[in-house]
DNA sequence: ACAGTTTCCCGTAAATGC
DNA sequence: TGCATTTACGGGAAACTG
């Protein structure tokens, strides 16, 4: 017997959510077609927290049609359920680790009848994380990336009591995969680098490549995110989250540069003509943000790097990016609205970029179903503009104070409809 | 004994949703202080349709302190499950009810021993609708109103097998109530007067009051829905929660008519100064839009109404409705925006009406933890203003073209990058 | 008080049943 | 096949618990 696999969410084998369906799979490597439908595999998890299993969690060895008469069993819809025990609290026997470092076995049993000689078989998947919350899954996927890494023990429960060291080549070669194993586009040297410079501050690429990183609770975790609140892991997570579901195609195309710092930024922008831009992650948020950064010669001649408040997915939920920098406009002092963007760089028109993910204008057109008799007009189709609006045209908007009281959160909504402020005489 | 109490949904009671806890409580009327802790109470509910209760089904009855000494049990995290048998499918008694439609009983059953004789004491709930997903809510909540609307019968289940008509003033009033009880204002005449036209078809004032209002299937479902596939209620109730979540202070003050027909729209407008707009819902949509309709006049000196397509919750969930209205600009020929909206109906200039809703524009400020010594400017705030450009200006937008292509519905976001259209050469 | 963790449950999407 | 209904589960928020 040998090792199953362990599906769940698709993408993140080996973490298990507490209350939701996974499948798993065990295969007998040596054939006994005589043994066909003769042995009976039961599923459990290990009892270092008291999980139970909950669906059928027993199931014949039978031969798959598919794979050349090999035997297997195939377990659908197993859910993990903590069982909290009368007095409450955790039945942890390793309290030292937080959960998404606790590591569970799902294990596989049977008996097999051999010349009148019972034989118990056992075998187990790699080690599992059980969390019981979706937020938890950066953090656990992380666990299961650095186990991966780092041994090829093959139950190794205790790992996260002394983690192991990593290279850096290592890290890195496992952060390029969360892209590419799920886009078309992994991560470039520059990249990896401005990367790197985050987990590791400043050195010359010699020293990183020597390098070795720790685990969470170090280089990894919280601290080193500048007491953000947010580890690395959940940060990554969600730019690579905002990557497949809002940005997918510009990023597949190579249009999103994402990682760069801002001295190199300004260091590549500088010397490129007006209105070149570049689209880098949000390093500041944890939710995962994108912005443009571009430049510009102010009045007296002199070059600016300018970029804007980063979009979130919110934002992006109404409005695609490309449309967004497709419309985005500067307001001059005399209300004309102008485009600082003009070349991706290195030197990519924007339009040839991303003209074709805008969709098109929707030109004017009756309702369906309006009474053709009235003279009342069509809905007018709007655009959201991204405008930044010169300090000089803030009289523009009359009643909106011009306040020092800067609010860097992104726009939580209808908070100003709850909780108005009061009026001015 | 008598008439317990069923909260679950806060403003939702005798609605309960399958898997979602519950509470509720039986109280002895008549005081007897003598069978404090001697009264088994047992939950159960009828069994037309087979749902199992889980959680704490029996307890005994104690005395509240807090309500003068009379006896009484709470039934706390009762949730309700169905019990599909066996052969799958629903056991549901009487199928030709919708599940909104069918009613179920909640019972409290006891035994009380007096004198050696042994009394079964019984009670139950009004009825209740039993749901299994929120999207049946506003249907489920429908029924509930109608059936207390018309009937005070403490258990007729069969109620919808032949729901009674309801009169307008009885309907008007129970619509009413759904803003007045969770909002500082309830429905107007004017705003009544068009729903009533929704729902009853062009009739004069007196027919309205003399008319009766059918149920569900008929007046009140889909069909008077103009076949878009939704009822009146699931409309209506998208609206309420429109109005609660993101424009309530708007709401509480008045500022929205809401609830007005197109023509009469019209012709309160017409008469009016250009500038002057007016706020109401979507009719169309489902989810709950809200739109701006404003007079203006066009080149030849003509009188235009106009309105914008109805801003969505996913739309409101960036801006708030009260920035949506002060941003708004029409850009002309020159790339001047300027606003259509002046004077909210009648005339209130909507500086003094929204302005205390806008949050205070943000001055750019430097980002905390930017370096001092670097040149490389803040982030930029962005303003998404809602723009509709002039078809003359479309030619600003380059590579967006001018496609007779309309698509109505919302802007549903990511899909232009998963689904590029094709360049163009 | 507080932080790590779990539970609750809406709302969308998919699956299921009739 | 199509529609009615239920299930699945992410994600935000509240509740829990040492």
């Amino acid at each position: 017997e040998r090792q199953p696999c362990m599906p769940m969410h698709p993408d993140r084998p080996l973490v298990i959510k507490t209350g939701v369906q996974f499948t798993n799979k065990v295969r007998l490597l040596v054939k006994f077609p005589e043994l066909n439908y003769q042995l009976k595999i039961k599923v459990c998890i290990d009892k270092s927290r008291k999980f139970n299993i909950l669906g059928t969690n027993t199931k014949v060895m039978n031969m798959e049609e598919s794979n050349n008469g090999s035997l297997s069993a195939e377990f659908k819809h197993l859910t993990l359920r903590e069982q909290r025990c009368g007095n409450g609290g955790r039945t942890n026997s390793d309290a030292s680790l937080i959960v998404t470092e606790e590591l569970h076995l799902i294990t596989f049993e049977t008996e097999v009848y051999h010349q009148g000689l019972k034989i118990d078989l056992e075998t187990h998947s790699l080690p599992v994380v059980v969390i019981s919350n979706i937020c938890q899954m950066p953090n656990a996927w992380a666990s299961i990336l650095w186990y991966n890494m780092l041994t090829n023990h093959p139950k190794n429960v205790n790992f996260f009591t002394k983690p192991p060291v990593g290279t850096w080549d290592q890290v890195a070669e496992v952060l390029s995969w969360q892209f590419s194993s799920t886009t078309k586009r992994g991560l470039t040297i520059e990249q990896l680098t401005t990367l790197a410079e985050k987990l590791l501050g400043e050195m010359t690429c010699l020293e990183k490549a020597m390098c070795q990183l720790l685990w969470l609770s170090d280089h990894l975790g919280q601290e080193n995110m500048a007491g953000k609140g947010f580890s690395f892991w959940v940060w990554l997570d969600n730019i690579i989250d905002l990557v497949k579901k809002y940005i997918l195609a510009l990023w597949n195309e190579g249009y999103i540069m994402g990682f760069i710092s801002k001295e190199r930024e300004r260091a590549i922008l500088s010397p490129k003509p007006p209105g070149t831009f570049l689209l880098r992650f949000s390093e500041s948020s944890k939710e995962g943000g994108i912005t443009f950064t571009w430049v510009e010669k102010d009045i007296n001649g002199k070059t600016q790097i300018q970029s804007v408040e980063p979009y979130t997915k919110q934002q992006l939920n109404s409005m695609s990016f490309a449309e967004i920098i497709m419309g985005y406009k500067i307001m001059d002092a005399t209300n004309i609205l102008v485009s600082p963007l003009v070349y991706l760089f290195p030197e990519i028109p924007k339009e040839e970029a991303f003209g074709k993910y805008c969709r098109p204008e929707a030109a004017p057109e009756p309702e369906i179903g309006g009474d053709p008799m009235s003279t009342i007009q069509p809905y007018l189709k709007t655009k959201f503009i991204c405008v930044t609006p010169c300090p000089s045209v803030f009289m523009d908007f009359p009643d909106c104070e011009l306040l020092g009281n800067t609010f860097p959160g992104t726009n939580s909504g209808n908070t100003s409809d709850l909780f108005p402020m009061s009026p001015r005489t």
